[in-house]
DNA sequence: GACTATAGTATCAAAATGATACTTATTATG
DNA sequence: CATAATAAGTATCATTTTGATACTATAGTC
């Protein structure tokens, strides 16, 4: 089964097949092969429900509904149209039929968030930082601070900035930057305790 | 297959049942049945090879291994006894045989440890601070510091002392605690990228 | 041109971190 | 018994990180 996410209208969105006639989110399935690799397996569904390879995919987990269910999470760029017979539904909605699958997914996508660049998957190649820092918010449920978000960001050389600005409607425009990781993290800082009790 | 994780000589060890004549590392095994939730089908697997239910448990990914096979990440107190038949072996040892599967549940432990009170399920209901941050030590493959250690976990009101106190060879005896966490942590910090590049 | 909205920067105080060194309490050794 | 050794736990302080606030820059709208 298929949790397969982008931006779309600002929120958080789930690729969703059309049922016949059911208004409730139904995720892309497919049976798990028995041979070839769960990686090739999850390719081949991904490519079948989103006519393309995902940018970024990991396994979400495991569900038990009416048999045994894989659970991949991917993860698609802010504009990829879904094929024909499927829709892009907002998290929000798209949680009511599929709960399980859909927030196993989005777990999984949160807890890599600052060891794998799945926010800069969920983005064009070229973003500006107004824009990260909004999947960053999505993502965490939380609001970022500006200048904290982008000093961070910028001391972990991650990204490069482009030639390129947008303008976008009204006030400054906002200077592209690319995802391009320069250095690995050497220090290590202090243990986070966000134990819940 | 079950990874079941516990302190022992100071290392990480996992969980490994005696092959008819084989040196290398097996980890338990169980069919998944085809009626209950996977949580129960964990506890069963975990009852038959600890003999216990673990104290912390969560899926940790799923391998394509002669056919698919579910990868259950537990953990019990340092000092639970290996049942006859199997034995706990020390977590470089076993990587060689099953690699993937323990790699996937150590990953998992690292993943949750600072969401979830892996470290605290690690350790005896009483434990002393250097215990605890061994554990953490453990798990994050790198030493902390333990001023450090110790201010931010007692800021996160995640343990109290007890009246008791262990003299353990030679220095000072060290005050044990218990893991009882108090306030739901309010304050969340800000975003970090480790991101490997 | 005034107003508003958004991008991006600067400054500064507060908080978190890590190094170092210190005190305390115990066992080992002579 | 005195002293050394060892480990727990604490204190101090400089450095780094963080977040609030306010600022400048550049665009569109009225």
């Amino acid at each position: 089964m298929l949790a397969c996410f982008t931006v779309a209208d600002g929120a958080l969105a789930v690729l969703s097949v059309d049922g016949a006639g059911r208004r409730r989110a139904q995720l892309p399935t497919a049976a798990v092969p028995s041979t070839g690799t769960l990686e090739h397996a999850g390719d081949v569904l991904s490519r079948a429900a989103v006519g393309r390879v995902p940018v970024w995919r990991a396994q979400a987990g495991a569900l038990m509904q009416d048999g045994l269910v894989l659970v991949v999470a991917a993860v698609v760029p802010a504009g990829t149209t879904a094929p024909t017979g499927s829709r892009w539904v907002a998290v929000d909605r798209a949680l009511a039929s599929q709960g399980a699958a859909i927030q196993a997914g989005i777990t999984m996508l949160r807890d890599r968030l600052d060891r794998e660049p799945v926010a800069f998957r969920l983005l064009p190649p070229t973003f500006t930082l107004s824009e990260l820092q909004q999947v960053y918010e999505l993502l965490l449920e939380r609001r970022l601070h500006k200048a904290s978000f982008r000093r961070t960001l910028l001391a972990a050389h991650l990204v490069e900035p482009t030639e390129a600005w947008r303008s976008e409607g009204r006030g400054r425009p906002a200077q592209l930057f690319r995802y391009s990781p320069r250095r690995r993290r050497g220090v290590q800082r202090s243990v986070r305790f966000e134990l819940m009790g």
